[in-house]
DNA sequence: CAACAAAACGTTACCGGTAACAAAAATGTA
DNA sequence: TACATTTTTGTTACCGGTAACGTTTTGTTG
């Protein structure tokens, strides 16, 4: 009887999610037009056509992307691998490319390590090699991460942090220092003259282009560095960095490489007796979104880190593509707030 | 550009990795033979056991996860779906859940969503569909995006944000509340009577929970609270909602559902010509990582969002191995900074 | 030592797609 | 009308694993 399979089908106690073959019985064609039709190159008849899309709405068919990235050998998924997701800065660029990974139906395998632990990172990159991804986007963008790549030699294509290394020629994306010349011009204009900078981690290579771009920067109003002390990215090591200061010395702006070190170097500066601004600017960079609420208002340099993300998965997909991946800037601003004022 | 330092894919003769069938050729035996030892089941006996392990090694076999999974119908994938990993919460969530999946050979795939957006949400849920995930993380708990569940009607199981509607029966995890009643407590042992909550959006569970416990806390007291402002956990909405206060309104403490519009508050009341924690005490929830460094040290509470993700994580997998999860409960833990003081 | 059970191993089919080629149908041209 | 050409469709063989079952080897027992 006719009805025989559908019934089977229908009651099946691991009811099983259409097929293509499924939906070719039901169209009465062949299982390579409902493959042809769904790839879209055309090549099938309007007739066809018809059948087989609306035997694909009958049956709700969606196609298995685990059979098709195994027949292709080509998958659709890229992985992240990411030092501290609970920071708002790299939490917003993966979140970037989450969502231009969808759009181009693509899915993103978070894959979050202790940068500093070896063991750790190459378990994680043991971990990529299995996953047979199209890609990897590396946000932590360390010297040990980068070292461990080299190592792993991965025959897939890698981008590196969103961020290239402006000492080691040009990088494929250029993030984070576009706006530091306006800072700086700002501040200068404010009328200060010896400017400390709290840095990343010197491992960071977006730490090392931001004090590069802070020298280079200065260096065009012919000053320099008052002096750079090296944090870890939090509010605590900018709060240790500005108290390791000898209490002689004298400056009139703390530049800090993010809004979290800013923030704790303004508090340790308030215990040193010193008012901001008043006695001493601050600024940060980044722009998290609690920099204008705190006291006071921090200036900062706004990052968008979302789309810095976005620009990241789409270089990412040109390499896939095997296209040329466009070099790309990510536009920063400054946010001028009440944290800097007249020297 | 130079290539010189860009990782990429070595467009090498399409060397293509190693099959369980090349480990067969090479140890002599059956492909079969092979997968039996991959599955650890034991029946091979030890001398090919050596010589299958030898040729893995060699070769530097890894299995293919993609064949894997469509042969066995089982993938070693959870989806996350969450809102806002740029937030500091969610972002940690996510992390700690990582760090679990890997640590059972899974993987995340991330899907960020804006859980307001029916047709965004629709789409997201679709992806899911279609990736075949052994289940979903849901951390963005949202009456939309439960509605929108109901009707996705999900075949595999389901861990909605982590936490549990609390108003609606026993929930499989219990965070973000324990602490509160502490909280209160010492509030009310500073004197204070008149306490303002600044709860987040109503759709959240998330924040029903928090408000629910603030209320039940202070009942314990005798107590209720003098007012309930919604915000959107933003900064910018603690600040809306004192300015949306009365000037008349007389209150001694702000409760806010999180530190970030615990700042935006704090903000609010200092323009209000209000000093905190003089006139006005002032805590969030979370302890995010700058919480310290604020003007003044925000009393909040510990969350320790990571060690939930970790929680959600194995709860699911548990779900996922049908084994029956064990309820479980976050520690949180009052953090007294200089924001609060006597009334 | 024969008979039989258990263990070890091999063969074949299948998961749900795509690729490559063969066959059939439609179209154009002499 | 016949033939060459193009378009559309169908067949078969993979992708790299696992499942199910069949076969051989090994070990046990009477």
């Amino acid at each position: 009887m006719s009805d025989g399979d559908r019934l089977h089908a229908a009651d099946s106690p691991v009811l099983r999610p259409p097929t293509i073959y499924d939906v070719a019985r039901l169209a009465g064609v062949s299982h390579q037009t409902v493959s042809r039709l769904l790839k879209g190159d055309g090549g099938v008849k309007p007739a066809n056509r018809e059948r087989v899309l609306s035997a694909i709405e009958q049956l709700g068919y969606r196609p298995n992307l685990t059979a098709r990235s195994l027949a292709t050998r080509r998958s659709h998924r890229v992985a992240v691998l990411t030092q501290e997701l609970g920071q708002v800065g790299p939490g917003k660029v993966v979140q970037g490319a989450a969502e231009e990974a969808r759009l181009h139906g693509f899915v993103l395998d978070i894959i979050t390590l202790d940068v500093g632990d070896r063991s750790n990172v190459e378990q994680g990159i043991r971990m990529v090699n299995q996953q047979d991804v199209a890609g990897i986007l590396a946000l932590a963008s360390t010297d040990e991460l980068r070292a461990a790549f080299d190592r792993a030699d991965f025959r897939i294509p890698v981008l590196m942090g969103g961020e290239g290394d402006e000492a080691a020629g040009g990088p494929p994306l250029r993030v984070s220092t576009v706006a530091i010349p306006q800072l700086v011009d700002h501040l200068v204009t404010l009328g200060h003259r010896s400017i400390v900078h709290i840095a990343g981690p010197k491992k960071w290579v977006a730490a090392r282009n931001r004090a590069l771009a802070f020298e280079s920067a200065l260096a065009r109003h012919g000053l320099e560095l008052a002096r750079t002390v090296h944090g870890d990215w939090s509010a605590a090591s900018g709060h240790a960095a500005i108290a390791s200061l000898p209490a002689s010395m004298r400056f009139t702006a703390v530049c800090a490489a993010n809004d979290q070190m800013a923030l704790g170097a303004m508090l340790a500066l308030q215990e040193r007796g010193l008012a901001v601004p008043a006695d001493v600017s601050v600024t940060g960079i980044d722009d998290i979104p609690e920099a204008a609420y705190l006291v006071p208002p921090l200036t900062t340099v706004r990052m968008n880190s979302e789309e810095q993300g976005h620009l990241a998965f789409r270089n990412l997909l040109a390499q896939i593509n095997g296209d040329t991946p466009s070099p790309i800037m990510v536009e920063g601003r400054v946010i001028i707030r009440r944290s800097t004022a007249a020297a």
